[in-house]
DNA sequence: ACAGAAGTACGATCGTGGTCAAACTTTGAT
DNA sequence: ATCAAAGTTTGACCACGATCGTACTTCTGT
């Protein structure tokens, strides 16, 4: 059978303008989404994310996310499982991703999260 | 004679949240305000860069950056400095300041500004 | 075949932020 | 003293994005 086309096409992050990169990382939600990609299971379904809002909101937060290249999306069964592209978008946006989790978890810890020269 | 007190107080990059840093590059303007002090001149007053706002917008994105730790300015006569905060701010904020400006030159330049391994 | 689960699509609302013009302040020069 | 230059402040406007509810679609069990 033909691959699940309910998930349009993702784009390659080198083709994705930094303003869009940053408007995708700069909500909140969407930025724990990428969090919680980075530190759990590289496969989360739509549902099993920690997030406080309602569901065609939550579907609005993993599109601007996945049309800005930082996840990948594809169905299995009627659950739709997202992953981290980390490396692609490292290839695009050196140390960006990084900059943005360390300084996120520097927060959320309030301390250093590790040693940086 | 006293300071010059026409510039209120700079915050200490490490209080500013992740937030308010992103909230401040993510407008084109400010990023191009910080691109222009990170290539040019280390002291820049508000009327010496290029931006096709008025005044009143101006004073307010700098505002933004100063508040966000990203800025420093003061005042030489009639004009306001500004210049970077580059130290301080990636102690705050590491790697986050160099992620941006690089993808900001590689779309500029539609180049790679400089090999990354 | 049917019901429920998991998301999506579509409008509508609402807050926030970028923008400008106008009036004001401070400084330096004449 | 006065004037112009350089910014600031204030208030208003406006566009866009986050949010939600409702209706709809697609898949899995039973």
């Amino acid at each position: 059978m033909a691959p699940n086309d309910r998930v349009p096409a993702h784009p390659d992050p080198r083709d994705v303008p930094l303003q869009q990169v940053l408007e995708a990382l700069i909500e909140p939600a969407r930025r724990s989404i990428v969090e919680q990609l980075s530190v759990g299971p590289s496969d989360i379904a739509c549902g099993g994310f920690d997030l406080a809002v309602s569901k065609s909101t939550a579907t609005h937060h993993f599109r601007v996310l996945r049309e800005a290249g930082l996840i990948q999306q594809y169905y299995a069964g009627t659950s739709r499982m997202n992953s981290l592209r980390r490396e692609e978008f490292d290839e695009a946006f050196p140390g960006l991703l990084e900059a943005v989790l360390w300084a996120s978890e520097r927060e959320a810890g309030l301390r250093v999260p590790e040693a940086r020269p």
